[in-house]
DNA sequence: GACGTCTAAT
């Protein structure tokens, strides 16, 4: 038997040599006590098992190690705790639960729902904590499974378990995460005693149903918030793309004294990230440090994202190396910000340094590199990653990876092996897929594909979304087939797919400015209008032609150019010029940046939606490759 | 004897 053999193994350490044979049972325990991997306890349960305490029905060292390998996060040591398990004659619910417990935390929760109706066949009676084990296992599988959490519900009252504050609150969670907000908030109201755990759950109950109002007013309407009441509303904030009421949470949360933990931060950084505040996110990396607060991988990497996405690669990677256990999420976040600035061959150099240093790669960091194929134009390369993905890293390319291959197959003008792929993919393709398609066959004018596709779109599926509707309408009005722009327009309308205002933003001395396409409510706007009156006149001199459109659209319809001369009224010559957007940056705007960049010596680095350009002397670091 | 709420990157 395999634990016979390991006990063979065993190489007696110091301690385990004193007094095995007089005091096994204490020896034991201690060393199980200290024991900090799966391999010391196997160890250790070798002996065990050789002294003959394995499978006596109800020892501390059984139980410990099955504690031990439920709570160990690989599935290796649970398989382990599986066999222990197997070789106890009849487990008590203690034991049951043990195991239970594991697989509601590992990658195969439904394992857990097996075993319950193995524990029930057995007649093992439940106990106040089976029930919170069970409903972990329901919330944590997808889809979550409705009619198993309504069962358990039915027990958890037959078997006297309905007042139980815990039980209740891991009921209310299961089902507000299948989406059954109605049943969640009944459970919530029959709680005879509620603890602050069933406050934040109803709150993060709200979130996870989309209703953010409801969420808030509870959140108002309690009198103790601890940090996870804070971070839960901040969380929600950011997830429905409030990143400033996320950040202005974050500091009434500091003001009432509730000090931020580890996951505060990480929802913080994250709005910080998606709004490019650098400042902030260097005052809570500061807080960080001053504060000794440990920074584990998903902080690291939230880190590295921040000043990425703000635009200070430098800082990505010095806050990379002060990183003591690189892990692989630090590594895909560099990554990805080379990606984004498009500098697709550093992110290769080090998507093979994290491998030289033994990191193996995941879905995530094959979606980076990519994407930073695909955004320099590095197609062989991509093809080649894409390729072995399986081969040589046993990852499955999914949905997002092809949606990456056909961008960069896109952008490259081989639309015919793009749409090859499309339909060589298994599983139906997203409007993601699409889109990228039709955005290519709009750059590349392939008129043909392009309407192809969109008869087809508009043929199988009249209610696709928003952006593919708007790379169609591109599509025709480029063929010039006014009637079928106006027809696709018109969906749009229908369908109220409101094109999103462009909002382009610019940091000034710590304050954030923001200029929204059609607003002129700046205090400053005669002097921004003033301003680009200058710069027109120049650009023109410089020879630059505004397209029919742009022509009839005042200065203040488009947000770059609001916020670009506000920049330069704002800033001294020589300073780098820093704006964050809403949306793609469009073609006027792109060639109007570059000339500026030459005849004002002004470098401009400009974050759209997707990716960054970085201008000088007439040139885009995307190569006009976007 | 242990349990429930909040976490990054597409």
């Amino acid at each position: 038997m395999e634990v016979k053999v390991m006990a063979s193994h065993f190489l007696p350490s110091p301690t385990s040599q004193l007094s095995f044979e007089t005091n096994a049972s204490t020896q034991t325990l201690s060393l199980l006590n200290r024991c900090s991997n799966m391999e010391e306890l196997k160890q250790i349960h070798a002996q065990v098992f050789k002294k003959g305490y394995a499978f006596d029905d109800d020892t501390l060292p059984v139980r410990k190690v099955l504690a031990f390998c439920s709570s160990a996060p690989d599935s290796g040591s649970l398989a382990y705790a599986q066999k222990v398990f197997d070789g106890i004659d009849s487990p008590n619910t203690f034991m049951w639960n043990t195991i239970i417990r594991g697989y509601a935390n590992s990658t195969q929760p439904e394992q857990a729902l097996f075993l319950y109706r193995r524990m029930l066949a057995d007649s093992v009676p439940q106990n106040a904590y089976t029930f919170p084990f069970l409903l972990k296992a329901c919330s944590s599988l997808s889809p979550s499974p409705l009619e198993e959490t309504k069962q358990i519900h039915a027990q958890v009252v037959k078997f006297g378990f309905g007042f139980d504050v815990f039980a209740a609150n891991s009921l209310l969670h299961a089902y507000a995460v299948s989406g059954r907000i109605k049943s969640a908030s009944l459970v919530f109201e029959r709680i005879p005693q509620r603890d602050i755990v069933s406050w934040n759950s109803m709150i993060d109950g709200y979130i996870k149903c989309g209703e953010m109002g409801m969420a808030c007013e509870i959140f108002k309407a309690m009198t103790d918030k601890n940090v996870v009441s804070w971070t839960t509303m901040i969380s929600g904030y950011v997830g429905a793309g409030m990143y400033k009421e996320a950040l202005n949470l974050y500091h009434d949360m500091q003001d009432s004294g509730v000090k931020p933990d580890n996951v505060a931060l990480v929802s913080t950084i994250s709005a910080c990230a998606h709004l490019g505040a650098l400042e902030q996110g260097r005052w809570i990396h500061t807080y960080i440090k001053r504060k000794g607060i440990e920074i584990n991988p998903i902080v690291g990497s939230a880190l590295i994202d921040m000043y990425a996405k703000c635009g200070d690669m430098e800082e990505a990677i010095e806050v990379f190396r002060r990183i003591k256990k690189k892990g692989v999420s630090a590594w895909t976040a560099v990554v990805f910000g080379f990606a984004i600035h498009g500098q697709g061959r550093e992110a290769l150099k080090w998507f093979s340094g994290m491998q030289e240093s033994g990191v193996k790669p995941n879905m995530i960091t094959f979606t980076a590199i990519l994407t930073a194929c695909s955004y320099a134009g590095l197609v062989d390369e991509g093809k080649s990653l894409f390729e072995n993905m399986e081969k040589e890293y046993n990852l499955k390319p999914v949905i997002e990876h092809y949606g990456c291959m056909v961008d960069l197959l896109g952008r490259a003008g081989l639309l015919k092996e793009a749409k090859q792929l499309i339909d060589s993919m298994p599983g139906r393709p997203n409007s993601v897929i699409w889109g990228a398609l039709l955005k290519a066959c709009q750059i590349h004018k392939n008129l043909e594909l392009g309407k192809k596709i969109g008869e087809m779109l508009i043929e199988r599926d009249p209610g696709h979304s928003g952006s593919l509707i708007l790379h169609l309408a591109n599509v025709y009005a480029i063929a010039e087939e006014w009637d079928k722009t106006v027809e696709v327009r018109k969906q749009m309308t229908d369908q109220r797919v409101c094109k999103l205002l462009g909002c382009s933003s610019i940091s000034l001395k710590g304050i954030f400015h923001e200029f929204i396409a059609g607003d002129t409510s700046h205090p400053q706007m005669d002097k921004i209008n003033d301003m680009w009156n200058r710069i027109s006149k120049r650009l023109k001199q410089e020879g630059y032609k505004p397209t029919t459109e742009e022509k009839e659209t005042a200065i203040h319809q488009n947000s770059d150019k609001l916020a670009i001369a506000f920049g330069l009224i704002g800033t001294k010559p020589g300073v780098t010029i820093r704006i964050i957007k809403n949306l793609r940056v469009c073609e006027d705007s792109h060639t109007v940046t570059k000339l500026i960049s030459k005849v004002y010596s002004r470098e401009v680095v400009m974050r759209d939606i997707a990716r960054f350009h970085h201008f000088k002397n007439g040139k885009c670091s995307c190569g006009d490759y976007w």
